[in-house]
DNA sequence: TCAAAAGTGTTATATGTACACCCATGC
DNA sequence: GCATGGGTGTACATATAACACTTTTGA
């Protein structure tokens, strides 16, 4: 019966000025045994024994960014052979979402440079292990997610416009949503609660709003579509 | 770093006589060192050296059943610490669907019992491990994909009628679906390749189809729904 | 008064849903 | 001729999609 080495690898997601991205890490070469040095790499680590898998990740990214985890969802285990040169080992990958940090973000232990990227602008590589992979199965999620259930709890502000919020889903499914189409149907099912006026440094004030969590868990559940 | 025991387990559909089953394997007590002897666990074990996940999969239901799968799917990973009483191990669960197999089935090395339960008269237990949930977590994706993908290439015979597919979303879904609600959106999207018609042992003779797989394949990308 | 961003309703089309009777066969 | 299972169409309700101009503000 094998044995093999079990870590945990999260793609997170975080929105700031109406754009989506995810943090990298360019790893270090710490020991001749690490693999991959200088290849863009997702935040992850082992398991620690006693640990579940949720627990693990949300240790690692306290550790490699300082950050709470708003949501997290289990993606899919990667287990190909031959992804680890060194030997078998398998990664079971999340993907997380959270609210953009306030103040920088803390360089991890074995990484040299943490980077955000625009998730329409990710580094061609290199990679280490399959992690391009994780990425590109974990934005496919977030992109079929988006269509059948409320997205944006985790990752908005708490307060936030409607145009804030109609720029995710924009970003996420690149097609043009009509903006009365978008608001009327938020509105039917009374997930926006309006909250106060805002106003910007141009323009006219945007109305604020906040999910009803009530609804939004609701609709999580029984799912729903945002149509054009 | 730990090293973990890492398995694959199935869980397995088949359908037969408008019914949807699910193989399940008494565990005997081969040695004293394993556990849960007596209790009832899906098809599954450890992966070999060089073996990916589906490998092992598909290794394992021939051997336990002497079955080629159709279709399997990564379902979820189990890893709660305490899963298996001896030592950390870890499940990446899967979800197959078969053809219902003309001839009886083997019994695995392993087991001394392999019966078939239909979906809704599940054994109480006890179950090996932690397989109820597995189950459970099966079920619940069969029966969400069943509402926005098709399904049943991969557990019908080759010619079916309308009217055992229809009965596979209603053991499925647990509600009345309306016949001709039913076949007119089948025929809408050009989904049902009619064969020949079929005198079973009573009433009017029925139209058997095929899929067509080209539409078949598209609708699993695009999805679709049943509706009423 | 201009530029910037936000807000707002109506109509046509497509889709979904409800509903009941006749048909072909074997016995 | 009757019991069994299979087949079929229409009318109504709801949901989606397309579409452009006016409002509020700061500079």
């Amino acid at each position: 019966m094998e044995k093999f080495f079990v870590s945990v690898d999260s793609v997170i997601f975080a929105y700031h000025e109406r754009q989506l991205f995810i943090p990298l890490f360019k790893r270090r070469s710490v020991s001749p045994s690490e693999p991959f040095p200088g290849h863009w790499s997702l935040a992850g680590g082992p398991i620690l024994p006693g640990e579940d898998f949720e627990q693990a990740c949300r240790r690692k990214l306290e550790e490699d960014l300082g950050l709470d985890i708003e949501y997290l969802e289990q993606l899919y285990t990667f287990g190909a052979p031959d992804r680890d040169p060194r030997e078998r080992a398998i990664s079971v990958a999340y993907f997380a979402l959270i609210r953009w940090p306030r103040q920088e973000l803390s360089a991890g232990a074995d990484t040299s440079d943490t980077r955000w990227f625009e998730v329409r602008s990710l580094p061609e590589g290199p990679y280490a292990f399959d992690h391009q992979l994780i990425i590109a199965a974990a934005l496919q999620r977030l992109r079929a997610k988006v269509q059948y259930q409320p997205v944006g709890l985790n990752l908005l502000a708490e307060e936030f416009s409607v145009a804030d919020l109609m720029a995710l889903y924009h970003a996420l499914l690149e097609r043009e949503l009509d903006k009365r189409n978008f608001v009327k149907k938020l509105l039917s099912f009374s997930l926006l609660v309006p909250t106060r006026k805002f106003q910007g440094p141009k323009g006219r004030p945007t109305q604020l709003y906040q999910f009803d969590r009530a609804v939004y868990q609701a609709l999580q559940h029984e799912g729903f579509s945002i149509g054009s």
